[in-house]
DNA sequence: GTGGTCTAGACCACG
DNA sequence: GTGGTCTAGACCACG
């Protein structure tokens, strides 16, 4: 379920973020799924384990996973953190879409690109 | 004309590349203009001139602007190289918008931020 | 395999960039080999480190080596980068080959010395 | 005759020089012909005066030109000042061939980019 | 240990 | 006054 990029300019640990939050648009992860825990996923990965908690400490400081000692971690949405990350990102939206302004991308194409992106998502809307 | 936010998580020289490019698309810069001089920009903006010589050399690797030793430094599109930077923005435009898919963000709000971006930039169609 | 001449009009990061291209024509590189570290060639060629960082930073630009913070840098090579930077050369190709035309330096000589630096990169080719 | 272009990389005084060479590869200036002085070609090419003389002290150096006080400037090749200088060419050469191999730039592509120069030149020749 | 950013300051070439 | 190169040294993020 989560691939890592070695190559990638992205920390490793932001991959698995990103991953997260993309397996739960695509609704292979709901609430109260349980997520593997940091030594299964750093073996699964070859990557070290303190990476995978530097991982699931973000996802739980954005609102989207909770620890609980001895039992393990699972997908927990709250929401108020949610949308405070939703204005960060919004944000980079905003810088981003600037540039695209500058490199004369159209919004018929960027909202192409969303419905791709969308389309890939499908499985959640079923 | 150029303003630098220190607090800012991005780095002093990628914020003059940025501004540049928005100086750019609202048309306060065009096609020969000639940029500040490095030192002139460094006083300014009270950094070190070895930060605007990193943003002016970003610009220039990214087709942006030429700079001639000893004679200063111009705006000049280099359209080749501006479209290998593109292709770079739509990755980074699509790993947002798959968060912006996360995040519930509709094509509508998208759409308009984008429009508001395009507004500000208004004076160069005029 | 690096040997850079402090004596030399071209500036030690280019000096840097050429022996690298020289050594991927030699075959003594090849796309995926890492690079050394920053640190560690600063540390063999007793030059600074933002010395390398630059002729690092060059290289990528041209599309010769792809850096990942915290990994290391790695031989990548991107044909569009290249092909750009290879006009760039063949301008300065044409405008020495004028200076050898007033030299009466003849084609033949001029083959034998391609060959000769071809011969030297005879590795490769086995 | 002469022309220069304030963009170009290569300095002011270095293009007089370059294009002193090749108006005489091109036999349209010969032994003995007399130069423009340096008030005269600063004022034609409204460039500053220091850097015509600047120019007129490499072509003195390469062996190309003499000054004569008083009388003015006059062709007069000085074969083993421009033997010295045919040994530096080479090895400016001998690095961009270096690198024509790396960007696989074949000797059939450089003889013709020879003999179109050549081609240029032919008035030489007659 | 890896690369990234930045400062302070020096010296050079061109015009 | 313009940009180009380099050093010495600091602090940061990722793993």
């Amino acid at each position: 379920m989560f691939v890592i990029d070695l190559r990638s300019p992205d920390p490793i640990f932001m991959q698995i973020v990103d991953q997260t939050k993309r397996a739960i648009s695509k609704g292979y992860l709901v609430e109260g799924d349980r997520m593997p825990s940091i030594r299964q996923m750093a073996k699964d990965l070859a990557v070290n384990q303190s990476t995978i908690t530097r991982a699931y400490r973000e996802l739980e400081n954005e609102g989207i996973i909770t620890t609980v000692a001895g039992r393990g971690t699972f997908i927990s949405l709250d929401q108020e953190k949610i949308n405070i990350k939703k204005e960060d990102m919004k944000e980079r939206l905003k810088a981003i879409l600037q540039e695209a302004i500058f490199y004369k991308l159209t919004k018929e194409e960027i909202i192409k690109m969303y419905e791709e992106l969308e389309g890939k998502n499908e499985t959640k809307s079923q």
